[in-house]
DNA sequence: AGCACGCCGACT
DNA sequence: GTCGGCGTGCTC
């Protein structure tokens, strides 16, 4: 029997057969990529069609028929479902929920009021429009480019209609995003349409605002998964119709379809955001790329610490390295470390980074101060008996938050009130040990009470538009210094902001992680570049307990090539990526033995199955118990990906196997943490 | 994932 | 005597 196959978002690794509507029988290609709805078992769902007028995989009177096509919308182009078929077998995820998932949320329940006619609601879905742009503004002045700039430019736009892959390796404040806007203004001039990824949706504002003011005549949407259910399918359907020329978008806008394609653009492509951590773990990065090559257009992985896969890529010859290695109309930040062995710091601070503070507070710049803690102190100690305020549900310290008084677990979100005296032995003298943002904001507004200080985190910014409104009283001057985590290191242009100090760094210098240096080397760059962004000079102090380790070395020379090549260097002699490439099989469960007991026995069969492929030791993470749930992870290595990947396909039905309903467990192909 | 079926404890 | 706990099994 001749049926059409059906992705559904079950977490099964089949299709399902479906008799295909007498309608389809003599154009059955016109089927594929379309929505249905099918029933299955005593419901009905909806389901994506990905063969059609094929043989039957099941037995005759088990097929049933397919109950509705959405004949009135376009179906998912021939692109998106390559890589999403890729994705599932690639990280091995079920097909269904691969595909379902990367539709907007409306498209993938069947409708309310399903008759054989498309509803008033679905009519509406498609018919519906992006705020048209504002013709009559005027259009952004694009500035002269610098030679370096319009090398990259005539580089990009002259592999017209073929894949090309380009790592735009450009210094902080190099000019990079002008390189993305003259290629999509060339694009546009062509017809085409921009996909432009980034990393996290705090970027998506302020990128948009200089797309819109560049090109104001032009629809532009951006893609994200905070937005609301109804604006998320306007924009997707606006980049399906092709009416939206530039989509911006985190790493789910790779899955957008875009009739138009002209260029890919993966804006600081060494961001770990680009890897999805949950579900299907994809890599936006990775991915775009491949659609890239599916729709023979070029691709430009942006960054001015690119992650070493690209780099070693560029360095190879398969990516074509441009390089933006000055600032236009501006200097690099001088880099320095601050010696603080022997120092008596107070909260943190040295006293040569509280005078540079002092001095910027005199001259009316702005400073920023970078720690990567939020809270007061990451542990509340006893000095009598060790107690470190520990959570109860997670192997984890809960960390002192003193504005509202309360303790809580940053990796469960369990919280409890400052106790007073130590729960074990009595003792009154709890301490906090160690620095958060708070902490030194307190500090700050201690030592210096004139400043006017701004602590930016993710507690300062859980509401709405909270950060955008903390940006803007940045540019309004409003602010002497701010004192952030991360949030604050990417992508950020503030023309005053003439000092960045970074407070505690040398956790990451000695930890088992081997891409923790490329992190730090990635993250001191970026927070160091924002300094001396316009013509006011800039400045950065490191503190540092090693401040002769090599890797601070590279980033006071600002030496990207030579951090790079070194560290590419030890990978290689490690057998590390990208010299070799891993999998992580991870298994949580109540009880610990559960998980133990699963992943020895994966690792068993996976021995049993004799591929060339390394499987280490089952170990749990560094954070063993979160939320009252025991981890474990299992790491898999070889210096092939094809034969790595036959290996999984092989294991994978083992691994369903020996699972019990107790034990959940995933897959983690080329994963960022092992 | 849902949603069935199926066999053992405290309750109107 | 039931209502219901969550352990296997199936979905074209």
């Amino acid at each position: 029997m001749r049926v059409a196959r059906v992705a559904l978002d079950v977490p099964l690794c089949t299709l399902f057969d479906y008799a295909m509507p007498e309608e389809y029988r003599l154009a059955p290609d016109s089927l594929v990529g379309r929505r249905v709805v099918v029933p299955f078992g005593r419901a009905r769902s909806v389901g994506i069609v990905l063969e059609s007028d094929v043989e039957a995989h099941v037995a005759e009177r088990r097929i049933r028929a397919i109950g509705r096509v959405f004949d009135d919308e376009p179906p998912l182009p021939g692109d998106v479902l390559e890589v999403l078929r890729f994705a599932s077998d690639y990280y091995h995820h079920p097909v269904g929920q691969v595909l379902l998932n990367a539709l907007p949320q409306k498209l993938r329940r069947v409708p309310v009021r399903d008759g054989s006619r498309a509803t008033k609601a679905a009519a509406a879905d498609t018919a519906q429009r992006v705020t048209p742009p504002a013709e009559s503004a005027a259009a952004a002045p694009e500035p002269q480019l610098t030679g370096a700039q319009q090398r990259a430019v005539h580089a990009v736009l002259s592999s017209r209609d073929t894949f090309a892959p380009f790592v735009l390796h450009g210094v902080t404040g190099g000019g990079k995003t002008e390189v993305y806007l003259q290629v999509v203004a060339e694009l546009l001039r062509r017809g085409r349409q921009a996909l432009v990824l980034v990393p996290e949706i705090n970027l998506t504002p302020q990128l948009t605002e200089r797309f819109r003011g560049r090109f104001p005549g032009v629809t532009l949407v951006t893609l994200h998964s905070h937005l609301a259910e109804g604006e998320r399918m306007r924009a997707w359907r606006a980049a399906q119709d092709g009416v939206a020329a530039v989509v911006i978008g985190t790493r789910l806008a790779v899955f957008a379809p875009l009739p138009r394609l002209g260029a890919i653009v993966v804006d600081e492509e060494h961001d770990a955001s680009y890897k999805q951590q949950e579900g299907l773990r994809y890599s936006a990065r990775d991915l775009a790329l491949l659609r890239a090559k599916l729709r023979g257009v070029p691709v430009v992985l942006g960054s001015a610490t690119p992650s070493l896969e690209s780099y070693a890529n560029a360095m190879g010859g398969r990516y074509r390295l441009l390089e933006l290695p000055s600032r236009p109309g501006a200097r690099l930040p001088a880099v320095r470390c601050l010696d603080t062995r022997g120092q008596r710091l107070w909260h943190g601070l040295s006293g040569a980074l509280l005078e540079a503070l002092q001095a910027r507070l005199e001259r009316g710049e702005q400073s920023l101060l970078f720690v990567n803690r939020r809270g007061y102190a990451p542990v509340l100690m006893c000095l009598a008996c060790a107690w470190t305020s520990p959570c109860t549900r997670c192997s984890a310290r809960l960390v002192l938050h003193t504005s509202e008084r309360r303790l809580r677990c940053h990796y469960c979100g369990h919280e409890e009130a400052v106790t007073r005296v130590c729960p074990t032995c009595g003792n009154q003298d709890l301490t906090p040990a160690g620095h958060g943002t708070q902490r030194l904001e307190s500090a700050l507004r201690e030592a210096l009470p004139a400043a006017r200080v701004l602590r930016i985190d993710r507690d300062t910014t859980r509401r709405r538009d909270a950060f955008a409104t903390m940006q803007a009283r940045i540019r309004a001057n409003e602010v002497d210094i701010l004192v952030g985590t991360q949030m604050l290191a990417k992508g950020h242009d503030f023309p005053r902001l003439t000092l960045v100090g970074v407070v505690n760094a040398d956790g990451a210098l000695y930890t088992s992680d081997f891409r923790a240096s490329e992190r730090l080397y990635a993250q001191l760059t970026q927070v160091a570049g924002r300094a001396g962004r316009s013509e006011l000079a800039g400045e950065v102090l490191i503190q540092s307990n090693f401040p002769t380790h090599p890797l601070y070395e590279a980033v006071c020379r600002q030496d990207y090539a030579a951090f790079a090549t070194g560290a590419l260097d030890e990978r290689r002699q490690l057998g590390f990526p990208p010299y070799s490439h891993h999998a992580l099989l991870r298994a949580e469960a109540a009880r610990r033995e559960r998980v133990d007991d699963y992943l020895a026995r994966a690792a068993e069969a996976g021995a049993a199955l004799r591929f060339p492929v390394e499987i280490y030791d089952p170990v749990p993470p560094l954070v063993a118990r979160v939320g009252g749930r025991e981890r474990g992870q299992l790491l898999v290595q070889s210096s092939s990906r094809n034969e790595l990947q036959r290996f999984l396909s092989a294991w994978y039905p083992q691994l369903e196997g020996t699972a019990t309903r107790s034990v959940r467990w995933s897959l983690d192909v080329d994963p960022l943490e092992v």
